[in-house]
DNA sequence: CGCGATTTTCTGTTACGACAGAACTATCGG
DNA sequence: CCGATAGTTCTGTCGTAACAGAAAATCGCG
């Protein structure tokens, strides 16, 4: 790691980490906080030299970054090469990443409990136990769909009012207000 | 895998690939999956039967299912074996998965940054930018600590009947209520 | 105590994903 | 168009985590 602070290098080696427990390999999720802590939009050499890894790799990553939506492309006036920059705006790069997995994680696995339920329902009570179950998992799902839907139509400032008014929502519906 | 219903079947591969996602490795996932729609508890050898894995792979990944506190030992009469089961309260079950996500992955996180931005406020300006940007990534981590902390505080139930009075909650904020 | 029965830990193997480097393709400047 | 530069895809290697089977430890009952 070249030309890297001891603040930076640190945060890029947890995130790394972070990353991997969150699905994503920890090259993928070192170059993002790279990205996230440069003062300017970096082209891909310059990851290669900082990070020492290969230029291959820094392309694969890059592309996955930039499917997640959470890394753009930019470029500059009088290079003819790419750069490649982080969203800025913390609420919502994880709005972003919390659809992003909802449509990866979430939705697949409502449409199996949904299949699953349909299968189960048909032959005889043999499947009645597991038609309960995941009917409960299912209840779960759609649930937390409809959440996040809720919370998916308000803009960020919106959201973040929302969390910070926390306790107070959870006075009002104590007292049976809502 | 023997001994199972087709759509057992299913249901068990999805939830094994969703663990592959969550962090946890395909078999512990299958064996929580199997746990969850048996009708009763299940021993170490009943889950090597019918899922094919090894016995010391059955018997690590409990203790892992245990670790999470999403599976227990219960004991049957007349047998001296450890018996298994999962939790049944899904809701209960996805909070405990939550809990102890926040734990392992957001407290850390949080530390780190903290610590990161306590160095980088130290020399000069040279990690201004990183701090920067690093405080805003903070302030995201502790307003998620903040609304958890607060969900952790309501029995289940309530928090049920708040996410179901999602959009009533919503307009009361826009109406300034709140 | 001691002997099955049961579970856990240890060890070597295997499979898979991450990765580097090379080959290839596309793009731009002249 | 041609050559150079940038970017992508392909291929083989390597490291790690999952795993099976064996060995060890623990448990419960006579």
């Amino acid at each position: 790691m070249k030309n890297l602070s001891p603040v930076a290098q640190k945060f890029i080696l947890h995130w790394g980490e972070m990353g991997l427990r969150w699905g994503l390999n920890r090259t993928v999720a070192q170059i993002h906080a790279l990205l996230f802590i440069s003062e300017e939009p970096l082209a891909a050499d310059a990851i290669v030299e900082t990070l020492g890894v290969a230029r291959s790799n820094v392309s694969t990553s890059l592309r996955e970054l930039q499917n997640w939506g959470i890394v753009k492309v930019v470029h500059v006036a009088g290079d003819r090469r790419d750069h490649f920059e982080s969203m800025r705006d913390v609420y919502e790069m994880f709005r972003v990443i919390l659809r992003e997995r909802k449509r990866r994680e979430i939705d697949p696995t409502t449409r199996m409990l949904r299949d699953c339920i349909a299968e189960a329902g048909k032959p005889k009570a043999a499947d009645a136990v597991i038609h309960d179950r995941l009917g409960q998992l299912l209840e779960f799902f759609e649930l937390a769909t409809a959440v996040y839907e809720q919370s998916e139509k308000m803009p960020t400032t919106a959201a973040i009012k929302l969390a910070k008014a926390g306790d107070k929502v959870f006075k009002l519906l104590r007292l049976g207000t809502v």
